[in-house]
DNA sequence: CCTTGACCTTCCAGTGACTGGAAGGCCTAG
DNA sequence: CTAGGCCTTCCAGTCACTGGAAGGTCAAGG
């Protein structure tokens, strides 16, 4: 399979699996002519990381869960771990974004939104208060 | 007030104060040694955007929102309309966040997380079931 | 046989918002 | 006169791609 096949059947974008090969997360083989061939593991491999990639995962979380997936040895704490941290990481984020939500909401409303230049949103920004 | 002290009253890493420099978001004058003066306005125009970014408003939006704290003919809608596309973007952020740490919760639930191999995280990225 | 267009290749540069580090100048205290 | 703590510029790296240029390959149609 070339790698315009795999793109659309795995929906990442050529570009994108390309990279993935540059930084060793598949390692499809060549053809006579210079293309890239995927083999069904490699589809596999890309299907895996595309979705630890939507659930947020960094790239070297990935190389570590497909290193634990190709491990028939793993014991499970190992990713129960992995997916622990991350998960932390999100709670985290979240936590952050809230604080900026309920912040931003509360100026967002006490500003008239009209034709005159008086913003409690430019005062808060200027103040700090 | 050289960049130090400066970096010491805002909060804001010299690193950081010399990249708003560069990107023209403040001009502090300079010294005949060649070092950063800096006036109480650029001081001011620091914590203006030291507090924006705190509120995860984007370096461009921290510009703008520059522009219109200085425009003494501005509208509040025009600074209003900027905030409540950040809180948009906020908001689809969290939901987003949200959906990863739910299905991530319900994974790591599902795991035992023992020393045996067999893991339903690992189970669902490889299927995506 | 030739051309067209859709593929594929590599390589380089840019994104956002910094951050780290090297090499070197300046300034004050002892 | 030296030590150290400032300051300067410039270059490179981060993360995970993404865009684009220059060029090779392949199948179909004329």
């Amino acid at each position: 399979m070339n790698i315009g096949d795999v793109a659309a059947r795995t929906g990442l974008p050529t570009k994108t699996i390309r990279y993935y090969e540059d930084i060793g997360l598949i390692t499809p083989l060549r053809g006579e002519n210079g293309y890239r061939r995927f083999r069904e593991a490699d589809m596999h491999k890309l299907g895996f990381v595309g979705r630890a990639r939507a659930l947020g995962f960094s790239i070297e979380e990935c190389r570590d869960l497909l290193a634990l997936y190709e491990d028939e040895d793993r014991a499970s704490a190992d990713v129960r771990q992995i997916a622990m941290g991350h998960l932390d990481e999100i709670e985290r984020k979240i936590a952050a974004l809230s604080d900026m939500r309920d912040t931003l909401k509360g100026l967002v409303h006490a500003c008239a939104g009209d034709h005159r230049p008086n913003c409690p949103i430019l005062k808060e920004l200027s103040d700090g208060a």
